[in-house]
DNA sequence: CGCTCAGGGCCACTA
DNA sequence: TAGTGGCCCTGAGCG
């Protein structure tokens, strides 16, 4: 997205010498004329830089819904077109990269499709020229990525910083313990901030219980903190569904759906149904970073969140869109509030690893840990303490076998719901409705693998083999925050 | 109304 | 000879 008010500089990717329109626009670097830029460096975020999501090569700019390679670009535009069936020799999952990428036509597609690649962006009429529908997409995914440049270089000049330091033993004020597990560091002046809570919920009930708590406590993001995310949530909502009629789908069935009753859902587009009620992971993403960036601003230059804080807190506000999306979902909205609540309690752990592997699966690179916020985070494994590089690596394993697998989003989908649909809840008021719903996910899943890896047909077998292992990690990981919580009181 | 940029086509190259 | 990928053309949308 260009700044406003400044005149567009060509984004670099366009750099190809032979590309005649934009020679005269590259030789001559426009300098910032207005406070965006001056603010941002008129730093247009640099596609160059990036890599195609699919193989890794120099990106050359948006292309079916995402920024790719010329290559893969010419790869989907032919595949789609040409409706190309491609089989693969090997076991489905070959390596993809810029030299092997010819290797497996079969493995480069279905990654073009689990990387987000739009078929329906490939036009059926082959008309050239114009733009298509996914121009408001590609302009916030541009925004995003400012914000990201922006974010980047707040942290890189601190608190990332701060953490490097610490751990390499050079002076870091406040710290004494030369391990991440141990890197709380809550207390350091971090009091009576605004929580999230205002920013994401229009309060009608009683804004000051909620905005204003200790962010001591907050930045902890124990399990408790996120037991009490899901239930003052609720507490928030249930006021304002008392006070306007304007959202009673949270406690009416009869007005569970802006679909109509899910149950008449027919089974072919119950699929696709639940993907188009998906939030828009680029939303969260912002929120996350707006949110981040107004934390920072209201701190100052020389009071820095530090490392976990940061964590902690895009953790806190990826639980927020994930009970966001669970109470926005048709299918959720059917179960009474009590059951709501007792569901989202009992596994919102489990949904934030799963969105946590989900997220590694499709951005991540080796050795890196993708966050929320879009930022590759190299060092985290060897400056974490053993617990926390226990957890990685776990869940670095999990990543791997997915990738495998090529973990598509509508598994995810299903995954999500499986793991929040869970009729073993004891508190569960209707069972029979909890279990009928997770049976249709099943079916759904399974019918999906079964359509789109018909040459794989372990798959869905394999990714519920999985679902005990995030249960585990995600297990390890509320330990791990009660842990840091003991710890903090201690201290 | 000119510019941008994403989708399509072309064609030299390659396996 | 089919597939690849770099380059160029096209034209809707936008400022």
């Amino acid at each position: 997205m260009d700044p406003p008010g400044c005149p567009p500089l060509q984004a670099p990717t366009q750099a190809r010498s032979s590309v005649p329109y934009n020679e005269a626009s590259l030789e001559t670097e426009a300098a910032p004329t207005c406070e965006y830029c001056i603010l941002y460096g008129h730093e247009e975020f640099d596609k160059s830089e990036e890599s195609c999501p699919v193989c890794g090569d120099r990106v050359s700019g948006y292309h079916y819904g995402l920024l790719t390679c010329e290559s893969c670009k010419g790869f989907f535009k032919r595949s789609v077109q040409n409706n190309k069936h491609y089989t693969c020799t090997e076991q489905q999952s070959c390596p993809m990269n810029r030299t092997q990428r010819k290797r497996c036509p079969y493995c480069r597609f279905q990654k073009c499709l689990a990387v987000g690649m739009k078929t329906e962006a490939v036009r059926a009429d082959r008309m050239r020229g114009g733009r298509n529908r996914f121009g408001p997409l590609y302009r916030r995914d541009r925004q995003i990525k400012l914000q990201r440049l922006s974010l980047n270089a707040a942290m890189s000049s601190s608190a990332f910083q701060q953490c490097h330091m610490y751990n390499t033993g050079m002076p870091h004020s406040g710290v004494s313990t030369p391990n991440w597990d141990c890197d709380m560091d809550v207390d350091r002046g971090l009091t009576s901030l605004p929580l999230p809570y205002s920013e994401q919920l229009p309060l009608t009930g009683h804004p000051q219980e909620k905005c204003h708590m200790s962010f001591d406590y907050h930045t902890a993001s124990t399990s408790h903190a996120m037991h009490r995310t899901v239930s003052e949530t609720y507490t928030t909502r249930s006021t304002q569904a008392s006070s306007s009629n304007a959202n009673i789908v949270d406690c009416d069935p009869d007005h569970a759906s802006p679909l109509g009753p899910f149950s008449s859902f027919l089974t072919p587009n119950f699929l696709d149904a639940l993907i188009e009620s998906e939030q828009d992971e680029s939303q969260l993403c912002a929120k996350v970073l707006s949110s981040l960036q107004r934390e920072q601003a209201n701190r100052g230059k020389h009071d820095c969140l530090n490392t976990f804080s940061i964590m902690c807190k895009m953790a806190d506000q990826t639980l927020f869109g994930l009970v966001e999306w669970a109470r926005n979902s048709a299918l959720f909205k059917e179960l009474k509030v009590e059951d709501q609540m007792v569901l989202l309690q009992n596994c919102w752990s489990e949904l934030l690893v799963l969105d946590h592997l989900y997220r590694q699966v499709t951005y991540g690179k080796e050795g890196c840990v993708y966050l929320v916020t879009g930022q590759q985070v190299s060092t985290i494994i060897s400056q974490a303490g053993v617990t926390l590089s226990g957890l990685v690596s776990r869940t670095q394993d999990l990543v791997a076998k997915l990738k495998a697998l090529y973990f598509d989003r509508k598994e995810f989908v299903c995954l999500k719901y499986l793991v929040l649909f869970n009729p073993d809840v004891k508190a569960v008021l209707n069972r029979r409705q909890v279990e009928q719903t997770q049976e249709r996910v099943n079916r759904a899943l399974m019918e999906h693998t079964r359509q789109t890896h018909a040459g794989h047909a372990d798959k869905f077998g394999q990714l519920l083999l999985r679902l005990p292992e995030v249960r585990s990690i995600s297990l390890q990981v509320e330990e791990y925050l009660y842990q840091q919580m003991l710890h903090t009181k201690h201290n």
